[in-house]
DNA sequence: CGCAACGATGTAATCGATTGCAAAAGAGGA
DNA sequence: TCCTCTTTTGCAATCGATTACATCGTTGCG
């Protein structure tokens, strides 16, 4: 910012109008004159006159952009959903800012994000964030508008836009036992996660439903990485009583299992099948290409975009209201019937 | 911001002070005695007081935040770029928006980033901007700092992060031409980028040096997707006289094309070899595991966004300095010796 | 003892756009 | 022609923090 810009002022001059014309010339065309506007356009076109948001939002008391806080940037889980609210937020002239939560200072920051005047409002990916971040400015301070997405806060009414996961978990069981699958196995994601919770309680449901047993053997700690999916295969190497099938709470893990099964000699669906959660892009081009519950990301990222810009405006319902998302059974071939017996 | 928050007056007010004192109690304590410090600081402790960035930025003439211009924000390839950004970034307090440059308004939004004071300085990972955008502002209007990082413009002197993409495309041939591979193919990028260029050259030069050929037809249209990764496959498969080996310019490409492969019946890769480039994190869990160039992209988007705090804050080289990180061979199971006659 | 120099603080102008209020300009109507 | 009502415009205050410049003590040194 260092040589000056074109303000306001001398587009007027140029113009031969007020400053208070032009500024309505072009925020609200509709209290000016035709002929005016047509001037004052013609008078921005000629200095090159650009807006100064920091001097708007300044007066409108206003920050001018929205923020999402995002658990991990690096997993492109989000980046789906991060595009579908770029797209939604465009038209509104709201900056997108990102920011993530499990970053070195994010603390403060978020506080700093949260409290005031950075943010018109934020969506937030990551419902395990410090409840005094989440719950902040209650007292004193003005708090924005907050939409979940995918997660939420349990008790908590405030907006989110999320997925039926113990659905979504039924009909993962529903399809592996329709196979003649009966000794089913789940790998979980991160202890306390929201989706964690009730993709597993979704399971435990299901296969209740369906009179199977309940092995809590069979039920493998993971994180939503490829990495532990590969780790959760070698648990299920080592076991014994192996279930022949196994439903993951994420295609990243569903990757991980098979890729560490394969490597180990097992064949998927041959030796076991394999059911993931979330289809990812990929998830259609694995070896074997992956049966999967397909949640709406893009989707998703842009009914949470257009709730909070409902939100800001005060347009639309009081707040509070929870959209939740279709999701549905996509079967690859990454599932089968299942092995006379149960390999070793 | 409907209720009114403490600003700085408040806080003048309760340490009984003038406003200028707290203002450089925050942002220069070094010009306040220390007990005055200690006052300022317990009333804003008091007041609940933040900054309204607004404010500060319309006075100091300057944005607070920086632009990171992406292709495609639903590609994971850029997710741990933007991580590297946003880590490096965290501490310099600038906010980090995020635009789509395939975005419905790309155009005029993009030139609205640019122009001014919606951004301090702006990440550029798309090299294939229309011109007039990126040389924009060279007129009457001012321009902020611009970092590209991963593409780069031919010819133009700005700062840039970069890899030694020629040098990573010899990597792979040179791995398959030791594994006895003469024939080989390549599937690249979408035309007219930078990246594809120089991969596409790299290989042709690696070729060349081994004194190979360099058969036209064997060098597959693509765009870095998992689909045309996949329609790569099926031109393969179309061939009569195929090649052994074909390096994939993305890691995506490389596996869709071994997918689509291994739903043909082809072996991966006892039939034909394959190298990705990148190392996207799930090269390593693939069905076979990929072969492929890592590049360091939480690196780059480190590099960049400390690059670009430099220029804005006019510390270090004066501009233009190119930095090019390393790149490397990974090799895991997708490539091995040719088979003894090319399949059919 | 007196003056220069320095450090700490206060005063007030400033950044650029928006908007409440009032004045001016039309538009009808009697 | 005069008066009321509506539409367009302009004036000037305002948003909240920063910072150039001025002020007021202090300290140091000749």
């Amino acid at each position: 910012m260092t040589k000056r810009f074109p303000k306001i002022r001398d587009v007027a001059e140029a113009a031969g109008v007020s400053t208070a014309t032009v500024s309505r010339a072009l925020s609200a065309p509709e209290m000016v004159s035709r002929d005016t506007r047509a001037i004052v356009l013609k008078a921005v076109e000629a200095t090159g006159y650009r807006m100064n948001h920091a001097a708007r939002n300044l007066r409108r008391r206003q920050a001018g952009g929205i923020v999402v806080l995002v658990p991990n940037l690096a997993n492109p889980f989000f980046a789906q959903i991060l595009s579908g609210i770029a797209t939604a937020m465009a038209p509104s002239g709201y900056n997108v800012l990102i920011a993530d939560t499990r970053q070195a200072d994010a603390g403060s920051s978020m506080l700093d994000y949260l409290h005031n005047n950075r943010a018109d409002g934020l969506i937030v990916l990551d419902a395990g964030l410090p409840e005094e971040v989440l719950s902040a400015g209650q007292g004193r301070a003005f708090q924005p508008p907050i939409v979940f997405a995918c997660e939420w806060l349990e008790g908590d009414d405030r907006a989110s836009v999320t997925i039926d996961n113990a659905y979504g978990a039924r009909l993962a069981i529903d399809h592996l036992v329709a196979l003649g699958h009966r000794r089913i196995g789940h790998v979980m994601g991160p202890p306390d996660n929201i989706l964690t919770l009730t993709r597993a309680q979704g399971t435990r449901a299901a296969l209740a439903a369906h009179g199977l047993a309940v092995r809590e053997g069979w039920f493998f700690a993971g994180d939503f990485s490829l990495g532990s999916g590969a780790a959760a295969a070698q648990r299920w190497l080592a076991m014994d009583d192996r279930p022949t099938a196994v439903f993951c709470a994420s295609d990243a893990m569903a990757g991980g299992f098979v890729g560490a099964l394969h490597r180990a000699g097992v064949r998927v669906p041959g030796d076991v099948s394999v059911v993931g959660f979330d289809d990812i892009e990929i998830a259609a081009h694995l070896v074997p290409a992956l049966t999967t519950i397909a949640q709406p990301r893009r989707l998703i990222g842009e009914t949470a975009a257009q709730k909070l810009l409902d939100l800001i405006r005060k347009t639309g319902q009081p707040g509070g209201v929870r959209d939740v998302l279709p999701v549905e059974l996509v079967v690859r071939e990454s599932t089968g019937v299942p092995a006379r017996r149960s390999p070793r």
